[in-house]
DNA sequence: GCACTCGATGTTAGGCAATAACATTCAGCT
DNA sequence: AGCTGAATGTTATTGCCTAACATCGAGTGC
């Protein structure tokens, strides 16, 4: 009943530990959007994978690190390393912004689109978005201070920038017609540095 | 050892039910400043009370709450509409929370600062100071929009503020120099509205 | 004064997340 | 084959949080 599906392996390409991690946030992901984050226990999740509660804390440090887990955060803060250094804090960080987002609207937004409208439906969840942005927020300061900006000026900007993309990105993925993720975000960033209005 | 402090009411003004919660309110910021949040459990504090395990989560409904809980964040929605309200929605909030700030160095400052301190040390806590913000954000929407303002550019600019204002008021809880909370707030709202830089 | 209700509190029991200690199985290497 | 170390499972424990039920106190009508 229990060593039913690891023997095929060897050589599959993605290591097994790679695939157990993605069977396991697909089982979570699945069993989240029928019965809702705290009807799921983890044990049911691992079962579901093939594996022990254990294993899941062994990926996944916390229950909702399976649906926070996002990966795609280290490219922005490239992005804001590439816009021109001469702007002001908050202008350059919405504009790399504005370049990441051009890369944004992948074959795989729908899948995305499930994950954070589950985070986006549970409070705790949405606590738990908030301080996963924090990492992302820290490598945008650190690529400002690096330019010479105060960390202070560089925190800020950057805080204030990546609220403005979360909240665009709740409303997205809430709301019910399929528009481009990259046009609510670059809406967002217009209310930051004023190209809708001077 | 325990039963020391409970006995003289009755007749004060404060109702029991505000006197309990102060005292568990207390007792949670003291034990968690000595021993760490992990390391003090619901039990300890409720028997430093005086009262049990349940009745402080009559009062609080998660452990975090007790230190969460701020009640100031209702004066900010106030002053935003107080706000000229022909400025663009980002400069207006800016405008409506530096009014607020000129409020704020208030005596119970250092409480404050303990209060956000620890908040501040913990991740899972400063995840819920996040959280706690959205109320404080819808609320500041709210008078936008009621001016004309569409929902969306409303919610943005006004997380796009508070962000800035969280940083603030993390830096400045966890500086050891005791400047003014006023002055580090003022300093991050002027990245976003410019006032530093044209 | 007495029963009655209602609200606040305590007692007890239980589910679930998360962690630790220890056993076991598996993979690669020599 | 035998060794070693990593990955996984088993089991037990702690602590948050909830629910069901009991208890106590203060008011209220009789």
């Amino acid at each position: 009943m229990l060593g039913n599906n690891i023997q095929l392996m060897t050589v599959t390409s993605t290591s097994r530990a790679a695939r157990t991690r993605a069977l396991l946030q697909a089982a979570a992901l699945r069993l989240f959007s029928e019965q809702g984050y705290d009807a799921t226990t983890v044990e049911q999740i691992a079962r579901e994978a093939g594996v022990s509660h254990m294993t899941f804390f062994r990926y996944f440090p916390k229950k909702d690190a399976v649906v926070l887990d996002d990966g795609f955060d280290p490219a922005i803060a490239a992005a804001v390393a590439a816009a021109p250094a001469g702007l002001p804090p908050l202008a350059r960080v919405c504009a790399g912004l504005r370049a990441a987002l051009t890369h944004v609207d992948l074959p795989g937004q729908e899948d995305v689109r499930l994950r954070v409208r589950i985070a986006a439906e549970h409070p705790a969840l949405r606590a738990g978005t908030y301080a996963a942005t924090e990492a992302t927020q820290e490598a945008i300061a650190d690529v400002l201070v690096a330019d010479g900006v105060s960390p202070f000026e560089a925190r800020v900007a950057s805080a204030a920038a990546l609220a403005a993309l979360t909240v665009a990105l709740l409303e997205w993925c809430l709301s019910d017609d399929h528009d481009p993720m990259s046009s609510r975000l670059g809406a967002a960033l217009d209310v930051l540095d004023g190209t809708t209005r001077r």
